[in-house]
DNA sequence: AAATTGTCCATTGTATACAATATTGCAGTA
DNA sequence: TACTGCAATATTGTATACAATGGACAATTT
């Protein structure tokens, strides 16, 4: 080719601008409807298993094919959809095995992730922290339920995040969808108590105390798990 | 009706063949063209950060743009691929702080695959690797290359999938898959001992030592890391 | 009745067409 | 020279069109 291209042709470093879609770059139809479609399938809104025709979604959206077509293919590389050549797409399903299997891996994980967090963040994320701790009590205090779930993700978030491996974020965040994933299609489990094993954990990861917050964030997965376990079992009565 | 297609029905693992549309009624273009421009990426074809442009593909491949945008956004979802809405696709970068990043995860989960697959291998498992253990080690004792680097890879592939969990055994291919690109981009390390370092895990595994062969398979990756690491300096000056 | 075949319809796979946006090249100006 | 504005071009985003496949079901055969 003739066109020998320079280097340093980096995308802006202004991240504020690219999220906030301000500039030239607003999102495309595909990837709206990726979102919204991943959305809706982990919030339970579309059924395991169920059947997703490409002018059924186009319809719905009021867009043609092509979009949808594309959403599908990077929701079956998230294992969100499982698509059969010249059959078409459905809803994954998760077997009770691949349940515990991702619980399995999330508790090594976040361990892990908890490890390299409390040797790793800085005083910076350290004070973003403690004060996510207060928050959280505070509204474990008034029992304040909508804060609580949405300060638990951020919980999960930070600790990856300030374990400094983007590898991992990225694991984990797939992991963590697929835990709300398992969650919307079960009866609510008891949450309760949640928060004080996030503020164990927190406490640890601030005191640098590498090794107990790895074994405290393994174990609140495995607890994750257990709770999954028996509201599985209740639902099969 | 005139034609009647042959009775070995079976997906002809040609992949020419599959490409000149004979077997075309499995394999649909767009997956053709996911693995073709994945192995491209990996094997270095492709230059980290070169552009990719759809038209361009599309031409290479003789198909229409579509199944090349939707191969584009399976491997931006894998992570081979970078796309900015309206600009286009180019094959991503791998920053210096980032490949040690992939050794360290991966050095974690190959020890977390190790331990499990010590304890958890059938009986069929075991003698499978102690097969592939014999192969080896012939392979080792006459320089082998070409057998060698094969075995290698089932190496880890086996150990991963007798650990059991799907979910950590799609977590280390992707990683693998990425080792394999960094190597690519890199002058050839020494990758002489890699096979006795496989062996001793291997060993480990057999004997359900669990411990052992966690540590030996954490320590084998960043063996590997640091071979990179030597690489990289080198390819500096 | 069971198995087989043929036909229709729903759906996916791919190509082409057009619209929207980004990039490039260049004329004109200070 | 350096720079701005603007047209020309290249490229992506989306829609539409058509071909190919698969499944359901009725008609036919055994």
């Amino acid at each position: 080719m003739t066109d020998e291209r320079p280097e340093n042709d980096q995308v802006e470093p202004d991240f504020a601008a690219a999220w906030a879609g301000i500039g030239s770059s607003h999102k495309s139809i595909n990837m709206a409807i990726t979102e919204t479609l991943r959305a809706a399938i982990l919030s339970g809104k579309f059924k395991a298993g169920e059947r997703l025709t490409e002018v059924g979604l186009a319809k719905a959206f009021d867009v043609s094919r092509n979009p949808v077509r594309e959403a599908l293919r990077v929701l079956e590389v998230e294992g969100l959809v499982e698509i059969n050549p010249r059959k078409g797409a459905r809803v994954a399903l998760l077997s009770v095995d691949e349940v515990q299997e991702i619980i399995e891996l999330r508790a090594e994980l976040e361990g892990m992730s908890a490890k390299y967090a409390a040797r790793r963040c800085s005083d910076e994320v350290r004070a973003n922290l403690r004060q996510l701790l207060e928050e959280g009590n505070r509204a474990d205090a008034t029992n304040d339920i909508e804060v609580l779930t949405e300060l638990n993700n951020t919980f999960h978030n930070q600790i990856a995040v300030a374990g400094k491996n983007r590898f991992l974020v990225g694991f984990m965040k797939a992991l963590n969808e697929k835990t709300q994933w398992i969650f919307a299609n079960r009866p609510e489990p008891n949450m309760a108590g949640n928060w004080k094993e996030h503020a164990a954990i927190l406490e640890a990861v601030i005191a640098a105390d590498d090794e107990l917050a790895s074994v405290l964030a393994k174990r609140h997965v495995e607890d994750i798990g257990k709770e999954i376990a028996k509201a599985t079992e209740e639902q099969e009565r």
